[in-house]
DNA sequence: CGAACCTACAACCAGAAGGTTGAGCGTGCA
DNA sequence: TGCACGCTCAACCTTCTGGTTGTAGGTTCG
């Protein structure tokens, strides 16, 4: 469960859409967008238990959407905007249909970077 | 088979995410925003059942990302630019911010005992 | 030190996803 | 008419998801 480097660019896309997929995480995007904040603190909003909140953060972490970093007991969660952004360019790619988009999509992903490497 | 709304937004944008996070149902997207398709000729292009494209193209749809028409014993799929776009725009919302999304989700949840139903 | 707090992880569960095969129905055509 | 074609649906299987509870380790502080 630690081994999976998200190689290929498709599984990148997999990852973004569907850690997207869930309202809960897009509300979680949404706060850690504009601010750093713990699983804990993350978890008072919620009507769920803390496990299910912070699974929810792995999913977002393992998509590279947000990134984490340790502060004493405390793990802060921040949106990547980058990704987020690579993510809806691929969108706007496909929304225009472009007849070489194919190629331009592979671009965005070679530019998306790795999470947590 | 249209009687399923998807009443609330947040469902909607749900399905639109959970169709985009396969690359299969990307892929099938990509061909009829450029031309309409039969469900038989996207078979066609992918080492999988007919009736596993033809499940794809279904999720697609209730979406809300293709439409269908029949042309006698075809069924054709078209992508639907409109609300492709406002998946976009909605990705485009959440990296720029979306104060006002929170403190509305906020007050809903504030109000609801039982959010998710 | 001891207590409270934050995070992590394992085990478990119900239901959804994604695939298969097989049957069946409407349509087009030789 | 008969038959091939395109699509749909049902049943089934396996894996993944999203939630739970319980346990436990590291951190802060009285």
């Amino acid at each position: 469960m630690q081994d999976d480097t998200l190689s290929r660019d498709e599984d990148r896309a997999d990852a973004w859409f569907r850690a997207l997929a869930d309202s809960t995480r897009r509300d979680i995007l949404r706060r850690v967008l504009r601010h750093e904040e713990s699983v804990s603190s993350l978890a008072r909003h919620y009507s769920m238990s803390l496990t299910a909140v912070q699974k929810h953060v792995v999913v977002l972490e393992r998509s590279g959407l947000i990134t984490r970093r340790r502060s004493g007991r405390e793990s802060l969660a921040r949106g990547d905007a980058g990704n987020l952004r690579s993510a809806s360019e691929l969108l706007t790619e496909l929304e225009s249909g472009g007849r070489d988009h194919i190629a331009r999509i592979d671009e965005l992903l070679d530019e998306a970077h790795d999470p947590k490497e």
